[in-house]
DNA sequence: TATTGTTATACTCTATAACTATA
DNA sequence: TATAGTTATAGAGTATAACAATA
């Protein structure tokens, strides 16, 4: 392909990485305004997930699998401990360590915040047909897979 | 389907929102950067590329593509200006609106840059198939327009 | 009165790195 | 000496709203 070719193949409107933050920034500000409405926002909802998937996580832990820095998730904890939704527990047998659990309070958001998160993407997706959701989505998380490994 | 079964069907590494958020802040940090080592930055980079696709708009016509508030855009202009990347000329018939136009400098890096934009999206989307990678642009663009209707 | 563009200001986010206490 | 977690601090980015000039 001649240099002239390859540029004209690139336009906005065909780009990865403009389509991506188009449609990211609207599911980010779709589910953040949600969150606030309850008092929450979208720095907590990687945490609040994972919790919700798996407790008894350190916190270096639990920021590898946010993929947020180590202090940005002592942050978070604080505010979602002072809301009463999580709690740091001793670990076993380290003392420097903490097992992060989520409060009765914190597992009872799951079902109706999890909603939430189900109506934006199923808003964001359903222009598209039902097989196409599906394809969109697997060959989504192929990519998101396949980034991990690196 | 049964509130369980709804909630059952929600998993992190099947959530849009989730998989988006990824994959941008992949797409995102590695145009930053190569941005950064030419003294530019991501917050640049609609503008120019709409720029390179079209000079000659206002500062209010130039937001509302970038989809970005009027004041970034000014301080974005400043910025631009301040490396005499772009200029703000009068506008032949208001006074109070400025027309904004690349300079030579700025026209000149357009195949460079947008060569680097092309191989992050290249990279990005290696992963799929030939055929996936055009599947998963169009499913894509159909979603941005699509939102860009409302 | 509404619009274009700029600016002041405050607020949130993020990044760096220093720090404590453990291991 | 390295790791878990916290905190101080500074910088970038973002939002609100006030403002001047013009339409």
């Amino acid at each position: 392909m001649e240099q002239g070719d390859k540029l004209a193949a690139f336009s906005r409107d065909r780009s990865l990485g403009w389509l991506l933050a188009v449609v990211h920034s609207r599911a980010a500000d779709q589910l953040d305004e949600r969150l606030q409405k309850v008092g929450l926002n979208l720095g907590m909802w990687p945490t609040l997930m994972m919790l919700w998937e798996e407790e008894g996580l350190t916190q270096v832990e639990l920021a590898s699998r946010c993929m947020t820095a180590h202090y940005t998730t002592t942050r978070v904890l604080d505010s979602l401990e002072k809301k009463q939704l999580v709690e740091r527990r001793k670990h076993p047998t380290s003392r420097r360590s903490h097992l992060i659990y989520l409060t009765d309070e914190g597992r009872a958001l799951k079902s109706a915040l999890i909603a939430e998160a189900m109506d934006v993407n199923d808003s964001l997706l359903s222009v598209l047909q039902p097989q196409e959701q599906q394809q969109f989505l697997s060959l989504l998380a192929k990519m998101v897979a396949a980034g991990s490994a690196d």
